[in-house]
DNA sequence: CGAGCACTTGACAGGAGTCAATTGCGGTGG
DNA sequence: CCACCGCAATTGACTCCTGTCAAGTGCTCG
């Protein structure tokens, strides 16, 4: 959230398509050489600072982003004007594809919450990508059908689990990429964004998510200071999870 | 709901391709004399009676389903074996290429509501389809994207708006198709489904459901008796989505 | 006509939201 | 270098929406 005065500029840089360490976790891997080339040529790579905007909502859609390195957040602008989080983006994921597929312009915004290197893939560069290619947009297909059931995931477990329980299974995902094992076999987790961005990935206010957090402490299964959170057994984080059985 | 004992069987009728209504609003409308040939080759319709199951959660994918009529209930069953209905289907939607893309089984049951015509398009062929057109995979591209857009609206009403105005953001989106205005102006809608399962599709429990419709009642925005339900007065209905202004 | 469901209604409890005040932290400017 | 400002985070008090349990009603189908 940081708001400086002079907002940090996206740095341009050269990157290599043909020795990208994302490419073949990424949907490019499919491309023959000539495609690739034409990748290569048509991409335009940027690094990003922490609070930098990377598209905003209601921005006419120029192409998707692939994250090289770095976190971004997804955020969405409701009717009422508030930016809530819908999701955090990892390197080796593809931004903005939805809307280039659905629609004409950005329906959410996206945030460097980390250093980023981030590349642009022009939609007409694209476009011509995909026509070569069928199995890449059957690549797409398979991400997109990924999302979704993600999706769908969080809608059936906010509609049934209650908030702490949601925040276990949060914590648990951020652990693999976040978490860092202590040496006396405790977790630490460095979360990537604030309370109120937590909150809303759960779907609650931050005062119910301090609530939360107060709760799991007291009950020893965490300890937190600021973005920095403890987690000195996991079982019992699971447990949190699956209070009957494992 | 209807569990007889003797579930009704899927007939299977004839249907041509070329001459079908639906081809142009579905995905089928980019293809070729040849890839339409191939499939109506391929595909096999049948007539399924209300209750009737088109497909089960776990079956392994054997290809996608077109509903030329009807309306088709999607259901998921969760860890603790409830089944709920996660949305509704209808004429000129597709079945079952989420799991075609993304998966090598059926992530959600598929059950006939009403009376329904249902063609269906095996895997190998319409993997053959895609690879000669690419365009073939950039309309489902649209059309998933097209729903992951309506299941993220979902998951954002569901943790603001209370059960009383998603119902009524349910019921206007059931007027354009089961609604039918009245003699005197009012709007009757012919619910296709029971109460449970309208309380699934907003996330909440049948007396919940129940509480919300005796409270518009109450205030005399609906009138209900079994599946239907009259809006006497559209207007008020509109006013439980935007209080403020319209 | 009776059994079985679905639906409704009531009573109750608990989780989560709201409002408001306080604390804590980081950055700015004197 | 330190005080101050502003925002985020926490805490408290309170309300109310919603889920749960239980009982009663109504409908449908055999």
């Amino acid at each position: 959230m940081a708001k400086p005065l002079q907002p940090p500029r996206r740095v341009e840089i050269e990157l290599n398509c043909f020795t990208c360490q994302n490419r073949d976790k990424g949907e490019w891997c499919t491309l023959n050489f000539d495609d690739l080339a034409l990748l290569d040529r048509s991409k335009t790579t940027g690094i990003y600072e922490p609070g930098q905007i990377i598209f905003n909502q209601g921005d006419p859609c120029t192409g998707i982003y692939d994250i090289e390195a770095g976190t971004v957040a997804i955020r969405r602008t409701d009717s009422e004007g508030n930016s809530i989080l819908v999701r955090l983006a990892h390197a080796g994921q593809t931004l903005g594809y939805r809307d280039y597929f659905g629609g004409r312009e950005y329906t959410s915004s996206a945030e460097a919450l980390r250093k980023c290197t981030i590349c642009h893939i022009d939609s007409k560069a694209l476009h011509e990508l995909l026509e070569h290619n069928p199995s890449l947009g059957l690549r797409f297909l398979e991400r997109i059908a990924e999302d979704l059931e993600s999706v769908e995931q969080s809608l059936l477990q906010r509609s049934t689990l209650p908030i702490r329980t949601r925040l276990a299974h949060l914590l648990l995902t951020l652990k693999f990429r976040y978490g860092d094992a202590d040496n006396d076999g405790a977790i630490k987790i460095d979360l990537p964004m604030q309370r109120q961005d937590l909150a809303a990935l759960l779907g609650t206010r931050p005062e119910t998510l301090a609530r939360a957090f107060k709760a799991m402490k007291m009950d020893g299964v965490l300890s937190s200071s600021g973005r920095m959170v403890t987690i000195p057994d996991l079982d019992s984080l699971l447990d949190e999870i699956e209070p009957m059985a494992g």
